[in-house]
DNA sequence: TATTGTTATACTCTATAACTATA
DNA sequence: TATAGTTATAGAGTATAACAATA
């Protein structure tokens, strides 16, 4: 039965149109039902809500001192939103910024000792929500697809260039 | 040489943490890259900026008559999302909602005749979009990450279950 | 002149809840 | 009582531009 120009009554009638094989839709709609689901999981947490909280507490922990310019580049934001979100994470208490003593136009980012603790619980939890997430992917797709996607990020950020 | 604890400098000094391995990070970055070019290719139009208005107008296209609660299960929007974003597209001229007259709970949705133009527009554009977007991609693992992306988007919306 | 970061604005999305009307 | 859709609100993200200070 063609399901083309037909009134769709139900999910099972309808044809998504191009967007049946454009790659962008997935992307978008994947995207919005794990960010749903991950800011459930971080709910009540000083980086719940948003892109980019998290980036900043877990790179902040791991590599103390960072620039929030670097940052900014791995999570694709400008410098207004990058400001606006170390600000928030400033007034939670779980981020300290330092101004550079090599250069004094740039900052240092540090964890606080809450930040540290609060690093600790959203490794757990994001790792636990991704798994969880795509726990009904086979196995082999869900490697596939880490790979494809980490390519994918690293073209765009610019990455591991030469 | 060891990434980690390290005052990072340049983006390949950088490790992601556990983020290197969580699948939802890289959906979400490339969500944020890719969407953000799709705006741009969309400037002007009247489906540009957000998720959504794009598939409301595709599916009013080719599915004359569709309901706004189909479509919402869909794009994964509630009612209250739907219905703004309807209100934008019938304020913009490119759809008509129609009572039903089976259930007059219920609308039907109808493009205009600028909608069926704008519709023919955005399927080129969006198709464009992504298979540029992902042009340095190679075609197997762009053909897989399509397969596994509409594999998990039909899990998640609860698409072709029994 | 380019870079690092801040501030301000206008627009939009998100989640939530309260509401109407019909099945 | 459940479903279809509307309206209102508070909090947040986005894009843009103008700004200050330093390299």
């Amino acid at each position: 039965m063609s399901k083309k120009e037909k009134t769709a009554v139900s999910i099972d009638d309808v044809d998504l149109d191009i967007l049946e094989d454009t790659l962008s839709f997935y992307i978008r709609s994947v995207n919005i039902a794990v960010s749903r689901d991950l800011d459930e999981k971080l709910k009540g947490l000083e980086v719940a809500r948003g892109t980019g909280k998290v980036t900043i507490l877990l790179l902040a922990d791991s590599h103390p001192g960072i620039r929030p310019s670097l940052i900014a580049q791995l999570i694709m934001k400008d410098k207004s939103a990058m400001a606006r979100l170390i600000d928030q994470m400033v007034d939670h208490g779980v981020i300290m910024r330092q101004p550079s003593r090599h250069d004094t136009r740039a900052q240092e980012l540090y964890v606080t000792a809450r930040g540290a603790e609060l690093a600790r619980q959203v490794r757990a939890i994001a790792t636990a929500q991704s798994r969880d997430f795509f726990k009904d992917m086979p196995a082999g797709d869900k490697k596939e697809l880490l790979r494809i996607l980490r390519a994918a990020y690293r073209r765009i950020v610019g990455f591991g260039h030469d």
